[in-house]
RNA sequence: GCGGAUAUGGUGAAGUGGCUAUCACCUGAGGUUUCCAACCUCAUGUCGUGGGUUCGACUCCCGCUAUCCGCACCA
């Protein structure tokens, strides 16, 4: 697939324009720069935040959807049970022959399929005895094995009393450990979701490629939770158009999003579903459905907990580049924190019929088993507990390794028909996670439109009134005779309305500042002439066509 | 992290071991101009950073930082 309009020179101008008109810039540029680090500049502030004011609005609309905030900075704990600090650690060891770096793991996994989970000490061993060569220049001398961390470590609070910490590599954490606090606020129903936009940090190892890999990235996810035994059903019927779908072992496919769920290439209908509210979204905002398709993770390639990974790939200067990832990650997360704390993070299911239990068996009883066993007693009730209902008592137990006899005044048979009205279960997750950089990126490269005028390059960002940062610009058309204070009227009541944000530009000629409205992707200009002194009207003119009408400036609508 | 290349106003480029560092665009002021980067005058603003060599370094050398391209890594 040639995609000849995404040169390396246009690129080059792309990003030279970018920086120009203070869009995307390099952040703490003054001091030498950052790598992994972007500013949004005077017009990429706005851009940025109505590209996740949409996300949120987009996503909320389902009606089952709360949004969260929570802290960046995360307790050590919280990333273990997630399991990131084991994940997001690698282990690295350099080639004494040539200096390069290799993964402790990759050098021995063809051996050791789960190298990937192993301890420093372990890789450490195995390296040492079974030598592998170096995948560079073939020599088999390794130094000693180092973790790379790639979350950023921080201390929580001071000196002794201080608590290691990371800056969050994701938001998704924040939605498992407030997932007691959604359940109750959704009166205990499922499904429901919750969605947090904020900053991630990774400390990339070599960040480049511009926006596409950072240290610090904005990033937007929704935690879905299901009932794993719901029958689920999603109306497909408005995804009629088939898209590009790059499916596990079956290559590229061409279908509608129903078509692909009925004949199981995506694997649960709700994953499905979101990639069709993802596919809306970044439509929305001007992706270019062109330069759009799905790719399905390998199933080797799936983290092991995920049962259906679907990413977006959006195609733009850098090729092919994953912007969206949509994860069936059934209960992991939340049954790892719930194995992490003992705290419950469960919903409550009831049976459609309460099941009838009939309860036969021996317990202690307390008041004579207690003071009888003191310290034991509870270590004794858990022992008698598990004895079959036929004992005959008295019977001997070893209790913490002591011999204890249990005679039958110590205990009392429990029978009795108990009726289960239902049952606490580990809800299921679909996870569609955004990364908004990508996602900004690919919309300003697919509304970056390079043409003539009169012979002169000409630049339009082309964005829709949805994600364009400024919505319109107030132009007098010279700057005396009361236009300049019309126009500065006009302008400042734009701006006090709610969601309209407006310039005014005074300087250069008209066809100049049309110019530079048009490079920042501002849909409309208003101008204000001689006669809109006399009768209060002013002409409007439209980006994308230069269509220009004259209306009342009191109708201004937008 | 490794190897290679690069770093000059806001942007894009030229250039030099020594005099006030050049050009275009941009930006600002004034003039002109009745709607798509017009014109005239004037103005603001630069040699990435630290060290070394030298009488003198933007220029040569070294370190650092950043960018780009490969490799590796990552998604």
């Amino acid at each position: 697939m040639v995609m000849e309009q995404f040169s390396t020179e246009r690129l080059t101008r792309l990003s030279g324009m970018l920086k120009r008109r203070g869009i995307i810039l390099p952040a703490f540029e003054i001091h030498g720069g950052s790598a992994g680090l972007y500013d949004f500049g005077p017009v990429g502030g706005r851009l940025r935040s109505k590209v996740i004011g949409a996300w949120l609005n987009h996503w909320l609309s389902l009606g089952n959807i709360v949004e969260i905030s929570c802290p960046t900075v995360t307790p050590y704990s919280v990333l273990e049970a997630s399991g990131h600090v084991g994940e997001f650690s690698d282990f690295l060891t350099e080639c004494s022959g040539c200096g390069e770096a290799s993964r402790a793991d990759h050098l021995i996994e063809d051996d050791y399929p789960n190298s990937d989970s192993m301890t420093r000490d372990q890789l450490s061993k195995i390296i040492d005895e079974k030598n592998p060569t170096c995948p560079s220049c073939g020599k088999s001398d390794w130094g000693e094995i180092k973790a790379q961390n790639l979350m950023f470590n921080t201390t929580i609070g001071a000196g002794k009393s201080g608590r290691q910490g990371f800056l969050r590599p994701e938001t998704a954490q924040g939605m498992f450990t407030s997932f007691p606090a959604i359940y109750r606020h959704f009166r205990e129903r499922l499904p429901f979701g919750a969605v947090q936009t904020g900053k991630g940090y990774r400390n990339e190892i070599s960040p480049r490629q511009g926006m596409i890999r950072l240290r610090e990235f904005n990033m937007a996810e929704l935690e879905y939770f299901i009932d794993p035994e719901d029958e689920i059903k999603h109306d497909f019927s408005s995804w009629k158009n088939s898209v590009m779908l790059i499916a596990d072992g079956r290559g590229e496919l061409e279908m509608t999003l129903g078509k692909a769920v009925s004949e199981g290439v995506i694997r649960h209908p709700t994953v499905g579903y979101f990639m069709g509210w993802t596919m809306d979204f970044l439509l929305s905002i001007g992706i270019n459905p062109k330069w759009m398709r799905f790719r399905q993770h390998e199933t080797d390639e799936m983290a092991h907990y995920a049962q259906d990974c679907w990413d977006v790939e959006l195609f733009g200067s850098y090729g092919w580049v994953e912007c969206v990832g949509i994860a069936h990650r059934g209960c992991y997360d939340l049954s790892a924190h719930e194995k992490s704390t003992g705290q419950r993070l469960r919903a409550w299911r009831t049976y459609s019929e309460p099941k009838i239990e009939e309860v036969d068996r021996w317990t202690t009883d307390g008041s004579i088993a207690g003071p009888a066993f003191r310290e034991l007693a509870g270590k004794v009730k858990q022992a008698v507990e598990l004895l079959d209902k036929d004992t005959s008592f008295p019977v001997n137990l070893s209790v913490e390794g002591r011999e204890i006899q249990v005679l039958s005044e110590h205990v009392k048979r429990l029978q009795r028909t108990e009726n289960v009205a239902g049952e606490w279960y580990i809800p299921h997750v679909v996870e569609p996670a955004f990364g908004i950089d990508r996602i900004i990126w690919h919309l300003i490269d697919h509304s970056f439109m390079e043409t003539e005028k009169s012979g002169e390059n000409y630049n339009i960002l082309g964005f829709k009134p949805t994600v364009s940062p400024v919505d319109v610009a107030v132009l007098p058309l010279f700057e005396k005779d009361g236009m300049k204070e019309l126009a500065e009227n006009i302008h400042r009541n734009l701006c006090s309305r709610k969601d309209i944000f407006s310039i005014y530009d005074g300087s250069g000629s008209i066809g100049r500042r049309y110019a530079r409205a048009d490079e920042i992707g501002v849909p409309w200009c208003i101008t204000v002439d001689h006669e809109s002194l006399v009768d209060g009207m002013v002409t409007i003119r439209e980006r994308d066509t230069g269509n220009q009408k004259r209306i009342k400036y009191e109708d201004i609508d937008f």
